[in-house]
DNA sequence: CCTACCGATCGGTAGG
DNA sequence: CCTACCGATCGGTAGG
């Protein structure tokens, strides 16, 4: 069974069958939420029978689930790479530029439309699925609030920054440079555009930096 | 025919009936959503047959409508008595003060349990509502930012603050305060408690008094 | 005669 | 892999 499991699962059509199904799920439910996608209209834009879809899916939830999943790695790698290139050795010169392009590259990955319809996708579906919206929040937002605690806590060693609640810090960090288009966006639908958007995170690392900059790096 | 309805709607069978499917659905819509509500749980909640719901609203969309209008207009109120109390007579010596007081009011009435169900269900239900979620939008943190940025406009032309764009500081203000436990209930769930939601408030105005704050104001 | 109300059921849909 | 079909559910309605 185990060798029978194996070669299936190696089989070229039943892997191309999978991609078809995953593609054409993560854009229905991402699009149309989990009650407003059918198994049927899955199977129809994968281009295969409905019970194809069941031949590799249990059920609607599993299929759900993996989907959701898909994108929570997707959106855990950009939380990844973001506060990685705050160095450490910063000196107090280099400061304010270095948080502004955090800033800016925060602002554009997190109001990103593909993360911003998973977020709404999330929330609306959190009381069906309470551990894909906790595993979100821990892998995606938790992540770079971690992250930037982190390099806040090396910052603020080193005296360039004067940070006595790195984790507070964080979050203000994070919340004035996105949080106002994100929450527009989770109820209006679009987020704002790119230069409100830049001016946001622009303005929220300044309020940030009035707060923890020390002096002499301001401009 | 004017007469009978108003006679019909002063019945006091009426009356009492609306007001027992209003309680119903509205207690299973916040705390269920739309889809995972039917009209016959909201008919035996209410203690009615589900022919009389029909007799009242006309569909189950039209009921949702009223219920979720109502809860719009209650989330108005809160919105529209926040900033209220920031008095334009305020001196440097009362900001900080006022402020945190108003930042706390604010994290309280913000992060109560029935305002975090009544922005999950919005949010959910974008797609199919855009309209509610768009009117929620706008009377309530729409409402709040709007009489923020009136109020800080007032304190910076008496010299009591230093803001140079009104708006932008209102935003900040709001999501440094509620920024944060606001994102984490909308996808954890519960709001954080009483200490950290204060906590969360008092270290935001900090936050924004060392930005926006007149040295002298400064405690 | 009208309004309010109820028991019973139908038409259509969607997961499996 | 498809057609056909089922058991169940639910929004909405007709008769009394």
């Amino acid at each position: 069974m185990s060798a029978r499991n194996r070669a299936s699962t190696e089989d070229p059509r039943v892997v191309r069958t999978r991609a078809a199904v995953v593609a054409a799920a993560r854009d229905l439910f991402l699009r149309k939420g989990h009650a407003g996608t059918t198994m049927e209209e899955i199977a129809t834009v994968a281009g295969i029978a409905k019970r194809t879809v069941y031949n590799n899916y249990a059920d609607k939830d599993a299929l759900f689930r993996e989907i959701v999943g898909d994108a929570i790695a997707y959106a855990e790698t950009f939380a990844h790479e973001l506060p990685g290139q705050l160095a450490s050795d910063l000196d107090a010169e280099d400061l304010p530029a270095a948080l502004h392009d955090l800033g800016a590259r925060m602002a554009h990955a997190i109001l990103r439309p593909e993360i911003v319809a998973l977020r709404r996708l999330l929330i609306g579906e959190a009381r069906a699925f309470p551990e894909l919206a906790r595993a979100y929040f821990d892998r995606a937002p938790g992540r770079v609030i971690d992250a930037l605690a982190a390099a806040f806590g090396t910052l603020a060693d080193s005296a360039v920054l004067d940070v006595p609640d790195v984790r507070r810090a964080a979050e203000q960090f994070a919340y004035l440079v996105v949080g106002a288009p994100l929450d527009r966006a989770m109820l209006v639908g679009e987020a704002p555009g790119a230069a409100e958007r830049a001016a946001c995170a622009r303005e929220g690392v300044e309020t940030f930096l009035a707060r923890y900059g020390r002096a002499p790096g301001r401009r």
